[in-house]
RNA sequence: CGGGGCGUAGCGCAGCCUGGUAGCGCAUCUGGUUUGGGACCAGAAAGUCGGAAGUUCGAAUCUUCUCGCCCCGACCA
């Protein structure tokens, strides 16, 4: 390709819609476009990235037995009414009506279309196991779309289904891509870390996510250094100290005008927040005799603890959740700022699980300027559940070794669900085993983001001026500048030459000053750089150049070729032995 | 969905408070001089000031509504 054939322009200046360092130079060094919020257009340039990331990823899935197929975008809604998902999510689903008043469904994820096919195809165990997987478009209609092409509406996933008779089976396709996963990040100079998380809407039961670990990631992980225990915030469990347990005393109202808050609550008695019962209501949809109905919740936790919702919508087995207004909460006859669940009756009470093992905690006393001391878990009330509702934070202790757990923020680029038999039994999804006995197919699904891989390695790989590909993913290997006259003549025909030899060349020929041509060769940061002038032909032949290093080389035009392939190779070499070295390290 | 910010030439911005001729830098086009880190000279072209309504003799500027985009939170891959 050559830049004077490029139909836009590399960007000098940051554009003022972008703030994050891979949205702006993406942005900048001509890769992508935004159409709409969270809705881009992949230039050529993006275009190769995707293109070579895409074919790891594929080399990676077939490799454990994956079979390349292609999915539609537009479903039809019948088959997501079949699995429920079209009345469990809102309004992230994008719906139309077709011609024939259809009800229609843009692809979020391709599930239900696997379950269709499979419950069609397959009959018998021995048509098992398999893994099928593909490269396709899905809309998600994020409230929120954010920082370029980390989090947006319109993307491009690879996502793989697997099939098996059993639990093992399932289990083995798991830790394959597990594995692959590591590999296709490593291979694309991206470094991950698996944590356990949440299964979220695609309903299952063991979930891990891939994380590539940046201050502008929007999930938080909770993370301890000294056993490795990691988890996403959402989910993550923290190994609680209740404080030593007292004579249990009785119940005493206590006047406290115009304390509403945990942090009053505690300066005003002169106690730790830790001796606190914080109260926060929530409105869940919770299913009751096949209906989901609004059911106002009151959650119950230390005072000096925050409630997680994850956790909470988990426990209730919620639909949804959200906060509840002030009308909501004195209906059931108490105050905001002074509700406790003694005495509470029609509300849906969730404790946390420390709160049996606290003793004489101060809990709102259900009236205007009034709290209770001593309230006592079992003998003043009970719940509805126990569980851990509590979020983890920066500091808490390790579930595992009770070392100081750290928070940090992370992209999420790949994450691998068991989904077990939730799809296959709501949509008929069975095969004979070896017993002539009609079984459920147990299923797993996979999902990796090819856009996020590219915004991902661009805010692992730059510097102060530009992007600095890593040679797996560069849209090109190596930018040729050519100045002057003399310089682009024998450029002409390198530039040639090099396509022939299997070198991707990105070829600057314009009739710019080469000030540009290198501002522009460092902002699009391709690993190679080769620079053929006068001076560089005084000084022996053409400069060759690494985008990471500053030192050039001088290398005679007739061995132009073979140096280049040399440095090239060395740079792939490189790079798998990282991936090969980072493979042996890990453990199942 | 809550809170904040921004929409003026392709890009980055000023002008708005205090209403009166729409401006700067870069990019673009023409001619010329240049050619190793975003060159120089001369000239040119380019904007329904996001949109609608209102106030006014007069609106980029004031008012109301609306659309779009960005950031924080909620939510989510």
């Amino acid at each position: 390709m050559q830049m004077s054939k490029l139909f836009i322009k590399t960007l000098r200046d940051d554009p003022s819609e972008a703030e994050v360092t891979s949205h702006k130079l993406l942005l900048r060094a001509g890769f992508i476009r935004q159409l709409a919020a969270g809705i881009f257009i992949n230039l050529p340039f993006a275009k190769r990235s995707t293109v070579k990331i895409e074919n790891i990823i594929k080399e990676e899935i077939e490799k454990i037995g994956g079979l390349e197929m292609t999915m539609p975008v537009i479903h039809p809604a019948d088959i997501w009414k079949e699995s429920k998902r079209w009345y469990q999510i809102g309004g992230e689903m994008g719906r139309f009506k077709d011609r024939n008043d259809h009800d229609m469904v843009l692809a979020m994820t391709h599930e239900e279309v696997v379950a269709y096919l499979v419950r069609k195809e397959i009959r018998s165990y021995k048509q098992l196991p398999s893994l099928i997987y593909h490269i396709q478009t899905k809309w998600r209609d994020d409230p929120r779309p954010r920082a370029g092409l980390i989090r947006v509406r319109e993307f491009v996933m690879k996502d793989s289904y697997s099939l098996d008779e059993t639990e093992e089976g399932l289990d083995k396709q798991y830790k394959n891509h597990y594995r692959a996963y590591f590999n296709i990040a490593h291979r694309c100079d991206l470094p991950v870390i698996a944590v356990k998380s949440d299964a979220g809407m695609m309903g299952g039961n063991i979930a891990h996510e891939f994380i590539y670990l940046t201050p502008i990631g929007e999930d938080t992980l909770m993370i301890c250094k000294k056993c490795g225990f990691s988890a996403n915030r959402q989910i993550a469990g923290f190994f609680k100290q209740a404080d030593e347990k007292e004579q249990v005393k009785p119940v005493e109202e206590v006047e406290t005008p115009g304390v509403t808050t945990i942090e009053d609550l505690a300066k005003f008695l002169n106690i730790p927040e830790s001796k606190t019962a914080k109260v926060v209501f929530k409105v869940a949809e919770i299913k009751e005799e096949e209906e989901y109905k609004d059911r106002l919740v009151m959650a119950v936790i230390r005072g000096d603890m925050e409630v997680s919702d994850t956790k909470l919508v988990n426990v209730l087995q919620a639909r949804s959740l959200r906060p509840a207004q002030d009308e909501e909460i004195v209906e059931k006859g108490t105050v905001p700022g002074y509700a406790s669940p003694v005495g509470l009756k029609d509300v849906m009470v969730v404790v946390d699980d420390l709160i049996p093992a606290s003793t004489n905690l101060v809990a709102g006393a259900n009236q205007e300027g009034y709290h209770l001391l001593n309230v006592n878990y079992d003998r003043d009330y009970k719940a509805d559940i126990t569980g851990d509702i509590a979020q983890a934070r920066d500091g808490d202790s390790c579930p595992q070794c009770q070392a100081p757990l750290q928070g940090f923020r992370g992209v999420e680029i790949g994450n691998i669900f068991k989904l077990g038999t939730r799809y296959s039994d709501y949509l008929g999804c069975n095969f004979l085993d070896k017993n002539g006995k009609w079984r459920p197919i147990v299923m797993g699904s996979y999902g990796i983001g090819v856009g996020r891989m590219l915004a991902s390695i661009v805010e692992e790989h730059n510097d102060k001026d530009g992007i600095c590909w890593p040679i797996s993913v560069a849209p090109f290997h190596l930018y040729l500048i050519s100045i002057g006259d003399k310089g682009k003549e024998i450029a002409d025909s390198v530039y040639e030459q090099l396509w022939k030899e299997g070198i991707e060349v990105l070829y600057d020929d314009r009739d710019d000053s080469p000030g540009i041509k290198f501002k522009d060769a460092d902002l699009i940061g391709l690993p190679l750089r080769m620079t053929i002038g006068d001076r560089s032909l005084q000084k022996g032949g053409a400069e060759l150049k690494l985008r990471r290093e500053k030192e050039s080389i001088i290398i005679p035009v007739d061995e132009i070729t073979e140096k280049v392939k040399e440095l090239k190779n060395r740079l792939e070499k490189e790079l798998s032995q990282k991936v090969a070295e980072k493979a042996s390290e890990l453990v199942d």
